[in-house]
DNA sequence: ATGAAAGCGCTAACAG
DNA sequence: CTGTTAGCGCTTTCAT
């Protein structure tokens, strides 16, 4: 059926060792050269990376674990991550563990039977020690996205959330804002709590003390999340403006202010979380922040490859890379002149 | 490192051939059978992947081809099929065409060269010539989902998108709507013809001749959607009801909505197509066309697997499987008494 | 039911 | 630079 070195051996006259150099980028006589190139075209051949693999030890595949597809999060990630890897010739292998640490086990069973050579991952977990478990049972190297855990036991990938949190925050500050009301996901969770530390940070660099009735925490998958932010504006007193940290959550906000009929920015301003086209989309324009999910992946990419290509050598130190968040400008934030309350 | 097979037979006092037997269901002695479940339990056995493919010429993975994962549909779409492949110990190779055939020939011979067992994909191109001189190539068995080829060339699965959009049309005109806009995509794309076409056949059989005017034809991926839609307000005889066909259409549709302040269904009433939380999203709850991703992904995964089971066998004859969409009740239509215009 | 042995296609010593 | 050869871990006749 499908050409083998063997037949290209046999069609230039060489040994399949010398096939097999030429084939992996060793050097090899100019004449054979043109004689290999020109067999390996007329025989269409391709390598079994099965065989391949078998002898090596080295699949060139990498498992891609995320809590769900369908988050535009871990598409877009998978996405960018796909792109990277198949310039290094490595294909990705995409698993679900649909929100539970039992499925994230199973996943990276699965994985490590499909002998992948290295993961990346985003977990819900945050227990450092448990998964340092089940990363060592196979010894495969992981590199993590979005959330970090309570302590490194594998490289990591995440935003500088606080930062950009403290930058949108501080922005509605300077537009005049006090009354600023803060979605944020339930505690305990990684990217939640960062962004939500960055806005509590810049009310009290401003001075302004954090009223609690304006701290909305509703978990990121909550399906009434569109119910608990229209009683934000029932409230006698309502805020001027909204800091909303993540995806669901800003769309969640704009269809609320819709229905309720609060203009933006007129009525109140908006900073959101997440792009995703929700710039082009949403008028008027909303100021946001946006993941950088290209370098993201790059990074991540950078750091597993790095690990695979080293392996045995057993680094023990991981490394966190932090990346700046893109703010992106646009006509949801209001100037007010006097301060609020 | 890994326990092998001669691990277990050296454990148990079997042979390779028996162990082998043994771990491809065949049948031991009762007493072996026990003496090797304790071995592979004991020494963690896990089956070599890449020795097994390389033997077998199976490597129980599939590849999946689609334009961008950013878009929902195809993220969803991964989703349920990976859960479905799962089950079956098959695996997913992920890739994207970025919307050009060149991708799409690049990505085939991709996963051609990690010798997929099969192949999942959403083409852009129609040309089933084309196609099958590209999948004759490699002789892997392909899936299609979401649009046909102009012959067939190899398993299909779709929607019954004129059925569906037939029903929602109808619905609109039950309410008593004539001026019903339709916002499709570009002629030439099989879901927006084949939905436009359900949209034409509901107003001819209700006696409701078609007005050009009413007839939007913007690219799904055209940025300037939601331009384009407003346009549809400004004019003098402004429709009565909308019928958007596909997710994107129907999300600008809501944001032109909204910034022009015309309330739904008071002003007008509005059918979309693609669900995607959107019913959970937006309110008033949308009517909606949802795409049984799951059942699409069940069929396609049956389809697959029986190529590749039987493959060698040549069955010649494809088959098409359509399934019928969802219709999605919700509070975006207005019943109107008198007819319009 | 079990075992001996061949070989899938490739790489990596090692020798020349 | 090139060739010979062993063997990665598994499946699969073919005997027994």
């Amino acid at each position: 059926m499908a050409a083998t070195i063997k037949d290209i051996a046999r069609a230039t006259g060489l040994s399949v060792a010398t096939v097999s150099k030429f084939l992996n980028g060793g050097t090899v006589r100019e004449q054979n050269r043109e004689l290999l190139q020109k067999a390996v075209r007329e025989l269409d051949y391709h390598i079994n990376e099965y065989a391949r693999a078998l002898k090596t030890n080295r699949s060139r595949t990498v498992g891609f674990l995320v809590p769900k597809f369908g988050d535009v999060f871990a598409s877009e990630l998978a996405s960018e991550a796909v792109t990277k890897l198949k310039e290094q010739q490595y294909s990705l292998f995409v698993c679900e563990s649909h929100n539970s640490m039992e499925g994230e086990r199973e996943a990276i069973d699965f994985l490590a039977s499909k002998q992948v050579d290295g993961i990346m991952a985003t977990l819900i977990g945050t227990d450092g020690w448990y998964y340092k478990r089940i990363f060592d049972r196979y010894g495969i190297p992981v590199v993590l996205f979005d959330r970090k855990l309570d302590f490194d036991v594998c490289d990591t990938v995440v935003i500088d959330n606080a930062g950009a949190a403290y930058q949108a925050v501080n922005r509605l500050i300077d537009a005049g804002h006090r009354d600023i009301a803060v979605i944020r996901g339930h505690q305990g969770h990684y990217t939640a709590d960062q962004r939500y530390e960055g806005y509590e940070r810049a009310m009290k660099d401003a001075g302004i003390p954090v009223k609690e009735e304006l701290v909305l925490a509703v978990d990121y998958a909550d399906t009434n999340m569109y119910d608990h932010i229209k009683c934000l504006f029932t409230m006698k007193q309502r805020p001027t403006a909204i800091f909303s940290v993540n995806y669901f959550t800003t769309i969640s906000t704009i269809m609320a202010l819709n229905e309720l009929d609060i203009s933006v920015p007129q009525e109140i301003s908006l900073f959101g979380f997440d792009n995703y086209h929700l710039s082009q989309i949403v008028k008027p324009r909303l100021w946001l922040v946006e993941q950088p999910l290209a370098r993201m992946a790059e990074e991540g990419t950078r750091l597993l490859l790095d690990r695979i290509g080293s392996k045995g050598q057993e680094e023990a130190t991981f490394h966190t890379v932090n990346i700046q968040a893109n703010i992106l400008q646009g006509d949801s934030i209001r100037q007010i002149s006097g301060a609020g309350a």
